[in-house]
DNA sequence: TCTGGGACCTGTAGTTACTACAGGTTCAAG
DNA sequence: CTTGAACCTGTAGTAACTACAGGTCCCAGA
């Protein structure tokens, strides 16, 4: 367990970046990581470089981006193509996407807290939650469900 | 096309609910549709309360509840247990739920927003949002990923 | 130097909640 | 009665992991 600062198992990469060893090899098995070099006994051993990028990955996957979209920035960021506008494009068509997630959020906490509220103190077998939900009320809205 | 007000075929209670034929014959085999009644040919034949138990099933959903749960919610509206305690009891656990997704989608919203911002208006080989993902800077905040 | 057991390996299958065929049958309008 | 849209079953694919099973490797302690 004494790997040098420079090359790292892949267990103390998932440590450092909280992301699991499963996850790791699995991004590496999809193409997000390069394979990385392997000891004799074909363990990996990561560099900085590895974690850097890993740490890209989940930050983006923590931001919302699919696994697509993540490798479609990654290889903006890797040289290809003029960066900066086209990186501003597909985080702008996300932050569109956020937003509307954003108000669908927002009407269902309404609607939740409402129901609970008119849940509580009642053990009447008429429960209004069971009843809003059967019924519609405030919970639709916004369409294109499919 | 011409089926009665009160049996339906599948494509008229698709229409009628927004949900796609395959998802109903799927809610179907997992059990939260029961099975229809068939015509001699073998088509299903919907009536009125199969379609107030879908809607229930799509709200349900609408309001990010698992389908597990919506089995629970079905199973308390059919009669068995105490009904409002528990699931008030759902409820409340899912607006926890709820509230947290809302602040990491709000907190996304202003890392995206600026991100989008500090890009704008720049053809500059080092791509601030590149950089961003790469270096950290505001992107994390509430942890557990794994 | 030996050894025990934790960390690592590959490959496959399971998860959630659908969606998409392929290949065949039924229904109803004209 | 024909025709073609809508229906049927069953299987496989999707995203993004996660969880085994059945092995091999590595290294700290005796």
């Amino acid at each position: 367990m004494a790997d040098s600062p420079q090359y790292m198992t892949i267990g103390t990469v998932s440590k450092r970046t909280g992301c699991k060893v499963e996850t790791i090899r699995y991004y590496e098995r999809v193409g997000l990581l390069p394979a990385p070099v392997r000891s004799s006994g074909g363990h990996r051993h990561y560099d900085h470089d590895a974690l850097k990028r890993l740490n890209f990955i989940l930050r983006a996957r923590r931001l919302g981006f699919t696994l697509d979209t993540v490798r479609a920035l990654l290889s903006l960021a890797d040289g290809e193509g003029e960066s900066c506008v086209e990186v501003e494009d597909i985080a702008g068509k996300h932050l569109d996407e956020v937003r509307g997630k954003l108000e669908d959020l927002a009407a269902l906490e309404r609607v939740l807290t409402d129901m609970v509220a008119r849940c509580r103190g009642g053990t009447m077998p008429d429960c209004p939650l069971i009843e809003a939900l059967f019924e519609g009320g405030a919970a639709g809205r916004r369409d294109g469900w499919n």
